[in-house]
DNA sequence: TTAAAAAACGCAACAACATGCACAAATATA
DNA sequence: TATATTTGTGCATGTTGTTGCGTTTTTTAA
C-alpha cells in the first residue's frame, strides 16, 4: 500500500468519527505504530488534522465523545453521522427530542451555518455553543417523561414553519404500522413536524425495526429517509428499501 | 479515549449543566479523580471553565464573588427559602435565568401546585420532574452565554401571559440605577417579563447590591420584594426598605 | 473543634513518542 | 544494464506524557 493512499485512508477516517488512535490505525492498515506517528505528523503539519497524544483528531474537532448514556451509545453515533450528511449549508432544520437527536446534536458539523427549531431543551442546549448555528426552542409545556415541549401552542408555531429537512427519533417503526408512538402528545407533534417540514428523517436504533406502540404518528410512505446504526442491505433493512430512502 | 476527547466531554457536561462534580465524572468517565482534577486544572488554566472544590462551573455564568460562594449554595438556598415564602398554591408563576432560579427551582416545594412559564429550559427541566407543576417554556433564540430564550418572539408571548408573580434574577442592582444587566436582549426580556407579571421578585445574593451594569432594566420601585441571603435589617439592606419590601 | 471530603504532591508503571540506524524498494543517472 | 541516490519502513534505544495510588495537606461541614 502506498503511503499517500494511506494518509488518505487516515483523513476518511478522521471524517467519519472524528479522531483515530495510532494503535488501531497500525492493525487496519497492517504497518508499526512508527509508520502511523510519522504520517499523522506529516498530516498534521500540513494542517489537515489535529495531532494528539495516542492519535489524531478532525481540524473541526468538536464532540465526539459522549459517556452520558452508555447504553448503545455507538449505535446512536453511527446514526447521527449518517444523518449529517443529509445537511447541506443554509437549512432550516426541524429537530425532534430523544437520546439519539442528543447525540445528533453533539456530532454536529461546526462549520455548517443553519438555522434549527426544536422542541427539546435538552438539543437546544447542546447545539447553542455551536458558533454558526442559530438555536430557537418552541414554546409549550415541558413533558416530564419525554423533556420536549407539547401541547397546541407547539402545533401552532409549528404551523408558521417550513423548514427544509426534519429529524426525529421514534419508539416504534414497522413497515405495515408506519412510525407509531406511545405518548398522544407526542404523538401529536410530531404530526404537526412532519407537515412542517419538507423532508422527514426518521433516526432509529436498529433495534427498534419492526416494533409497533400504540399509536400511530404516520405511514412509512410519509417519511423520506430511514436512518439506522444497521447497513442498508441488511435483513431487516432490506424491506424497508422499497418505500423510504434508507441510509 | 484521548484526553482531548475527555476534556471536551467536560465541557459540554459544564454547558448543560452549568457545573460539574469531580466524582461524577471520574465515574462517568472511567477514569481516576485524579485524572479528573488534572482535566479540570487544564481547562482552568486554559480559561475555558471555573474550577472550584469538588468540580467546576461554566465560565459563562461568571459571577463578580468567588467560586466556592458559588458552590457553597447556602445563601442561594437561604434566597430559594424566602422565595418560596411568597408563592401561594395555584398561581402562575414567571421565572428567569441563571443560577439563583436554578436553585429556586431545585428547592421548590413539592406539595405546590402551580403554572410557571420561564425562560430559561435549564430551570425548566429540573421542574418538569416536580409532580404538582405545569412547566410551560416560551419559544425563542437560545442565547449561548445566559442560556435563556431571546428575542422578539419572548417578547410576544410575554404580552399574553399574565403571571401572578414574577422571579427574576439581576446582575446589577442599586438605590440610584436600579436593577441593571450587560445583555442587551435579556435586558429586552426582563422588562417584558416585569410587564407580565402583577408583582415581581428580584432574587440576588448579598454581594450584587450596590452594583451596576450597563444598561437599566427598570427603577428600583417598579419591582416589589428584594429577596438576598442576608438579613433584612443588615446595613446594606437597611436602605432599601423604603422603595421595596426586603425579605 | 473535629471528622470527612477534596486537593496537592511525589512516585512508579506504562504507553506513546522521537531519534538514529539498518535495510529494502523505488527512482534516477551514467 | 548497472550503479548511485532517494525514499519508505521497521526496529532498538532513550525520553517524555499520562495515569493511578499512597501519603500529606488543605478545605469543608457538622
Amino acid at each position: 500500500m502506498l503511503k499517500e493512499e494511506r494518509q488518505q485512508y487516515i483523513i476518511s477516517q478522521i471524517n467519519i468519527h472524528n479522531k483515530v488512535l495510532s494503535t488501531d490505525l497500525s492493525v487496519q492498515l497492517n504497518v508499526s505504530e512508527d509508520t502511523i506517528r510519522r504520517d499523522l505528523n506529516e498530516l498534521s503539519e500540513s494542517g489537515k488534522i489535529v495531532k494528539v497524544y495516542g492519535g489524531a483528531l478532525s481540524k473541526s474537532f468538536h464532540y465526539p465523545f459522549s459517556g452520558r448514556d452508555v447504553y448503545n451509545k455507538d449505535g446512536k453515533k453511527e446514526i447521527a453521522r449518517k444523518a449529517t450528511g443529509l445537511i447541506e449549508d443554509g437549512m432550516v432544520l426541524l429537530v425532534g427530542g430523544g437520546t439519539t437527536m442528543i447525540e445528533l446534536a453533539r456530532l454536529f458539523p461546526e462549520n455548517l451555518h443553519c438555522t434549527i427549531f426544536t422542541i427539546s431543551p435538552l438539543v437546544g442546549l447542546e447545539l447553542v455553543e455551536h458558533p454558526n448555528i442559530n438555536v430557537n426552542l418552541l414554546a409549550g409545556q415541558l413533558a416530564s417523561n419525554s423533556h420536549v415541549v407539547t401541547g397546541s401552542q407547539v402545533i401552532s408555531q409549528l404551523s408558521e414553519i417550513r423548514a427544509d429537512l426534519c429529524f426525529m427519533g421514534t419508539n416504534g417503526l414497522s413497515l405495515t404500522h408506519g412510525i407509531t408512538d406511545s405518548d398522544w402528545e407526542v404523538v401529536q407533534v410530531k404530526k404537526a413536524m412532519i407537515k412542517s417540514a419538507n423532508k422527514t428523517a426518521i433516526l432509529s436504533i436498529d433495534e427498534k425495526l419492526d416494533s409497533v406502540q400504540k399509536m400511530q404518528i404516520c405511514n412509512l410512505n410519509a417519511i423520506d429517509y430511514l436512518i439506522t446504526d444497521a447497513a442498508p442491505d441488511s435483513e431487516t433493512l432490506k424491506r424497508y428499501v422499497k418505500t423510504v430512502i434508507v441510509l
